[in-house]
RNA sequence: GCUGGGAUGGCGGAAUUGGUAUACGCGCUAGUCUUAGGAACUAGUGGGGCAACCCUUGGGAGUUCGAGUCUCCCUCCCAGCACCA
């Protein structure tokens, strides 16, 4: 008898699986295709830790088990390697963060495989390649030939000290998270893509998708599409007179009669031009700037003691009652959502009425209710807001446009593209807080691909988003230099059949990819509508005790030491035990010896196989039913507590069937590949178990012919009872109250009602 | 604050979706084996009680023959909130 030596098999597996290609997804295949897809990493400095690999290990369970039931699969990985920490790892070290990219990516490529997860490593993909930007750059030009990408001012976080740009992470209770300094407010212009465009299909269009109904929801609640009506209120003012109005937006234009003041956003654009008819100019124009200094969270808080300026001289007409009422301003009314004004009605609004009370306002209690066409006209309005895609950064895809003296913003011919990031000395944005692309001149100044007059290159990049909104496009024909992928590969692979990924992406990430793909569609460069027919979503693995694994916490577990102690096959069997796929679980280094247990158990077992006999047929039947239905609802858990049953009753027998104890082994293969596949090949098997076919099972073995039901006296049970399955109800309930231990309960009490259900209990 | 998710033994969790609460695993206890420690194996393991029985799914109320599961109120924890990925 040999030992379970993991070391050994997993690496021999893992050599002959890459030199065999087993994983290589087939372009044109008879069989049925089947397109799974994890959200690509950001590689990063600190390496994988053992949370990263969960939803890895999951969807190879489901890919694994899609190529037993006969299906060409695509399972592909890439980078994702873009982004602020790789920047800033940059700014303070002075390191090219390709290099630092080529390192961290290095890193993580030997990390996941020695998990033995079942990629297509051929069609790996990296967002920081020009050969993969200049696409994303391509589609952008798209978006800017259509109208769709625009620019337009905007508020930044901007630190004084450290003269940069801030994501509102890097903000720590207003202050910048490096130096401590307060954070200001600026307005600069940013390029903005019109997602808003395709709010109404990124609504709509979620009843055709398979996703899970609380990551639909949360899309819905974000893009927030609600149904009201836009009323126009005339301004009246003394002296100077004024020609204005005000439009808001309201989705209770009924309860106009009981509007008593108007309220519009501080930075309201009529503000400014009132200020001739404004009297108290100096205490608006101090609130305003109070304003500014607040995030949105603190604006909206609920329990926040509301706070407003009247604009004095000034009044408005509700066009219902024609009385004057009052405009206000106050931070509870946001700048971009509906028109950035409302008309406050107290009696039927929580805020309205506390602000009301606070600022002693009249509150109407019992007003006449408006018909809905009275009044304006019936409008749909998004919380959804358009999307900023510019940074002041260096480490993004350069916007590929060029800004000339005379044509103005001319996109780059494609011919042109990719345009690269040119290599700079230093990371750190200008001084005036332009991208650090600002100061080389050599690569600005360009002549204007139209006039050829003077150009200058546009020196901002896009966010991180932008080459993760495309990337499973890429992966199905991710080499083609022509094309971002050629129609024949797009039509054969797409949409993805299922995706998987955080919580955390659900209104961010899936909407923008959602909306590209849609431009795209419309385009008719993508043949379907939607990139992805069925998502969910999986919880995160916390450190010991259930707090987050952070580096800064030192409670990182690193996959590489389980790996070496347990191997990979109980790491990948731990992680799918350890609690509901979709919940988040802390960590136990401890308990992880439990799979390895269980997979010493299957390794023993190999020593008890009897041939050509049967006699643990029902246990397996039992257990390929249970763990085939149980993967397709991702219950990972349970499927292995199964796998676990099985082991422990077939482990108390004297021998084990080979027949039974092959079909056990292919069940187990998408979470064990390593020691399956060794155990398989040990019967003498000739071809790889993932060229095997996934065992159905046999509904005729799994039935009883007697079961056990259970007698219960009020409620409470009270004893057990073997009923043969073709026995009628009467016959059942008749012996149940015949039952020595029942009758002692019923204790010659009346019984009211006999409840019987089938197969199940009885209730006295 | 808003939106979403969650709370079940010492710990991670299970419960055929309203029908035997605590499957499976860790840990713990005892035993076998071992010079010892560890490993492995076997048995036990929610709490109380000698027992019959009683109590138990964050707290409280309700619906029901029957509630971890449904309804209402409350407490606590986690995630996201638009320039993190």
């Amino acid at each position: 008898m040999k030992a379970y030596d993991h070391k050994k098999i997993e690496k021999k597996w893992q050599g002959i699986w890459e030199k065999k290609g087993v994983y290589h997804a087939d372009n044109k295949s008879k069989k049925p295709k089947y397109y799974s897809l994890i959200e690509f990493p950001y590689p990063s400095g600190d390496g994988l830790h053992v949370g990263h690999p969960r939803p890895y290990i999951g969807m190879d369970v489901i890919s694994r088990k899609r190529r037993l039931e006969g299906f060409n699969v695509l399972y592909p990985i890439g980078w994702d390697a873009f982004g602020l920490p790789t920047e800033n790892y940059a700014i303070k070290t002075g390191k090219d963060p390709r290099v630092v990219t080529k390192k961290n990516s290095d890193n993580y490529r030997r990390q996941i495989k020695s998990l033995g997860i079942s990629f297509d490593w051929s069609r790996e993909i990296n967002t920081t390649d020009p050969k993969y930007y200049k696409w994303t750059q391509w589609i952008f030009l798209q978006f800017l030939k259509k109208g769709l990408a625009y620019k337009a001012k905007m508020t930044i976080n901007w630190c004084p000290k450290d003269k940069i740009g801030l994501a509102n992470e890097e903000v720590v209770g207003g202050a910048c998270e490096r130096c401590g300094t307060l954070v200001e407010k600026r307005e600069k212009e940013q390029w903005m893509l019109a997602i808003t465009k395709y709010a109404e299909r990124l609504d709509k269009d979620l009843d055709e998708v398979d996703y899970s109904p609380q990551i639909k929801l949360a899309q819905r609640n974000w893009i927030g599409r609600s149904e009201g009506a836009e009323i126009e209120f005339k301004i009246v003012s003394p002296t100077p007179r004024v020609g204005e109005t005000v439009k808001v937006f309201t989705t209770r234009p009924d309860t106009i009669f009981g509007a008593t003041y108007v309220v519009l956003a501080p930075e309201h654009a009529l503000v400014q031009r009132l200020k001739p008819q404004i009297t108290n100019w100096d205490e608006v124009q101090g609130y305003i700037q109070k304003v500014k200094k607040e995030t949105e969270i603190e604006r909206t808080a609920e329990d926040k003691i509301k706070t407003g300026v009247e604009l004095k001289g000034v009044k408005a007409i509700n066009p219902a009652t024609k009385e004057e009422i009052p405009i206000w301003i106050a931070d509870y009314v946001l700048p971009h959502y509906g028109t950035g004004a409302i008309m406050a009605v107290p009696s039927d609004d929580a805020r309205d009425k506390e602000f009301a009370e606070k600022f002693k306002l009249p509150i109407i209690e019992n007003y006449t209710k408006a018909g809905f066409e009275d009044f304006g006209k019936k409008i749909t309005k998004f919380k959804l807001r358009d999307w900023v895609f510019s940074r002041q950064r260096y480490w993004g895809e350069p916007i590929p446009v060029i800004h000339c003296e005379d044509c103005g913003i001319v996109p780059v011919p494609d011919k042109d593209l990719p345009v690269e990031l040119p290599k700079v000395k230093n990371y750190q944005p200008t001084d005036s807080g332009e991208s650090p692309l600002a100061n080389i001149s050599k690569w600005v100044n360009v002549k204007c691909p139209k006039c050829k007059g003077k150009g200058k290159r546009e020196t901002d990049t896009m966010p991180n988003w932008a080459g993760s909104s495309w990337y499973y496009l890429r992966y199905t024909d991710s080499k083609n230099s022509k094309e971002f992928s050629s129609m024949k590969n797009l039509k054969y692979w797409t949409p993805v059949d299922w995706y998987n990924g955080g919580n955390e992406h659900t209104t961010l990430h899936l909407l923008y990819s959602r909306f590209w793909h849609k431009f795209l569609y419309d385009l008719k460069l993508v043949p379907t509508s939607e990139p992805y027919k069925k998502r969910t979503s999986h919880g995160m693995i916390l450190g010991e005790g259930g707090v987050k694994m952070s580096k800064s916490l030192g409670n990182v577990i690193n996959p590489d030491e389980i790996v070496k102690t347990y191997g990979a096959d109980t790491l990948r069997v731990y992680e799918m035990f350890v609690g509901p796929f979709n919940q988040s679980v802390a960590w136990s280094t401890e308990s992880i010896i439990g799979s390895r247990r269980f997979i010493e158990r299957v390794w023993n077992l190999q020593y008890k196989i009897q041939k050509n006999k049967k006699y643990d047929e029902f246990e397996i039947e039992k257990t390929i039913k249970k763990v085939t239905e149980d993967i397709e609802e991702m219950k990972f858990n349970t499927a292995i507590s199964t796998l676990m049953i099985f082991i422990n009753e077939v482990g108390k027998l004297e021998f084990i069937s080979q027949g039974v104890y092959e079909k056990f082994l292919q069940i187990l293969s998408p979470f064990a590949p390593h020691v399956t596949e060794e155990l398989w090949s040990n019967l003498g098997e000739k071809k790889s178990i993932n060229l095997s076919i996934w065992p159905k099972w046999d509904e005729n073995l799994i039935k009883d012919e007697e079961i056990k039901i259970v007698i219960q006296v009020n409620g409470k049970v009270r004893a057990e009872m073997m009923i043969n399955l073709a026995d009628d109800e009467e016959n059942i309930k008749k012996q149940a109250v015949s039952n020595e231990i029942i009758l002692k309960h019923i204790d010659n009490k009346e019984i009211k009602k006999i409840i019987y259900v089938k197969n199940r209990l009885i209730n006295i």
